[in-house]
DNA sequence: TATGAATGAGAATTCATTCAT
DNA sequence: TATGAATGAATTCTCATTCAT
């Protein structure tokens, strides 16, 4: 990686954490700038706009979802056993950097006129629902997960931990978050699995 | 109510709508007086902020969902069938009504600093949180539902029904929305229900 | 005339001054409100960008120029005197508001890329074009002047008033302006005229 | 010439391009040095600012046009014929290599304030000034001219040349820009001409 | 109540120029 | 001589809010 590819990366992740923490239109350039203690027009030499460097924030953190996920996947474990690993890693990575998961369901999910243009369908986060996909059709091939219509199971999946990466920005959490860990997989599992698995 | 009333009302519909489609911050006050063939100064004499105006939106959009909710609670049939039914008229105002709950899902849960003064916790959604919690707490008292934290179950409940509602205006859907209805009820159940129920 | 178009009017008259004396690229917006004593924001209530200002500035000094024009080619009186009659008024014009002709020379035919939306061929300038045309043809056809092209006849009478303007905006003119108009016109005459004539 | 001193005249060629093009303002350091395949920071060590460059580039092209009419000043024929030959040659050049005469006509022209420090007067232009100035002379002193101001007379030869190079580039012209060439050269001849010659 | 012109503080972006390498 | 990252002031345009009418 060169020392340019070096400092766009690091430019995405203070970016990211300032976009996840204060939103996209609450966060400016100068804000950007400051945190990489560079100036405004140096900026503009590694991005050529704000929605790109947004743009490219998403691919950067869906990447390392689903570089996760995809671990787990190659995992000889049951399908089951998949689901807690990755609900415990995925809850593990909330916790130590919020703002990936953040950034997904507060700025990616919230500003579609952003991500319009460049990420249309799932061109941006492809990468991690390939790997739900992976992961839920390996279960149905095994018998481990009823087969059913991939949206209602994908949508279950991903709201069920968004949903709870959204309680947990809140601060409304009576326990830590990773002690919620299994009862949420647990939840999932049983939406998924076979009646009389 | 109050001809000033049923303005204000009609104000916060216009804006809901507004705000829903393009965001908080690409909705201008023009754009919503213009919306409503009224002037910009005027809007003024109704509420005393752009903010105050979404947080009134907030309250009424979830006024709306809460009352579908509480309607169903207060039938005389099982949790199970609650689950069901809710779930139902549920997509049924996505469907009609779309703005209702994109402006929770697009506007509320991304823009906290909005919200943050006037809606701490659960103060402008309460409503509705309070008939999710009856929901499942009668559930667990029927001995239909299992025992288990609130979060766990929540965060499930309306992820799973948020998740699809994002699905839908993603556009990415393969059938209508409706036909999705029953199998992610089914999910929310499974997850919820009895072991041997 | 509204007041509004009055106002948009007066403005229109402070931009022709200032992009004439600064060209385009050097008058910024707070330089015209400044010249207005009204603020940035509301120079956009009347404009929606520098370019269209910088539109209806051509036109608006290009009817300025067309009326004089116009009202030389109504006079009862022969070809040879309109060309000596409006030569004269051109440099008085000239004298007295050089902004006018200036704002031609130095702003509109030099920024094309300002005009090439909206101003295509002669759309801004054609009621001045259209005059010269008149006055052209005229004595064409009362035999004062010579049969011939349009553009060779258009290029030299424009350019010799033009290349004039300019030669009065640098300052080397060693006589007042006026008193150089009848061997100007005389020029353009002979150039024109029939051999015999 | 040394090879600093051709890379430099290739970086005036380049700019002269670009800047006729595109103008002063709307080329930038970054675009001329991406034209030669250099770095910006070794521009610099050609041309201390974009003015400077600007004003190498006015005398540049004047050059050019200047000897072209020296070369005409020096043939043993009428000065008539002169008028006719130069005209020719003239809008030659504008068809070859129409940055020459562009450059003059919408940078040089239209950007004083470029210009105004170190190209006072006809400072950068003076050569060409002066070759037109033998032109007319002599054909005062032949007596094929009458005798007439300079300015008039300099005005009309400049505005006929000028504003018919201008209309080229507008690309309103039916016919071939050379096909006008003697049709011009007759017009500014009819203007300059003793009565009867 | 109602109007919409007016304000002015910001926002994103550009670009001539410098400078460390 | 050559590179191109870095600087930061300047520019256009936006918009919530106010206020005279």
């Amino acid at each position: 990686m060169s020392a340019k590819e070096a400092k766009k990366n690091s430019i995405i992740e203070s970016a990211l954490k300032l976009f996840s923490q204060n939103g996209f239109y609450n966060t400016t350039i100068p804000d950007i700038a400051k945190s990489m203690k560079m100036s405004v027009g140096n900026m503009y030499n590694y991005f050529s706009s704000k929605e790109e460097l947004a743009k490219y924030a998403i691919k950067y953190s869906t990447n390392i979802i689903a570089k996760e996920l995809r671990e787990v996947n190659n995992m000889e474990i049951s399908s089951k056993e998949k689901l807690f690993v990755f609900t415990h890693k995925y809850f593990e990575n909330v916790k130590k950097s919020p703002e990936i998961v953040e950034y997904f369901l507060r700025v990616y999910l919230s500003n579609r006129e952003v991500f319009a243009q460049g990420c249309e369908g799932f061109l941006c986060v492809g990468d991690f629902v390939t790997e739900v996909m992976i992961l839920l059709d390996e279960g149905a091939q095994n018998k481990e997960f009823r087969e059913q219509d991939f949206f209602p199971a994908f949508g279950m999946f991903m709201g069920a931990l968004g949903g709870f990466a959204f309680l947990s920005g809140e601060n409304v959490l009576e326990k830590d978050l990773l002690e919620y860990s299994d009862a949420i997989a647990d939840n999932i599992y049983r939406a998924l699995k076979h009646e009389e698995a």
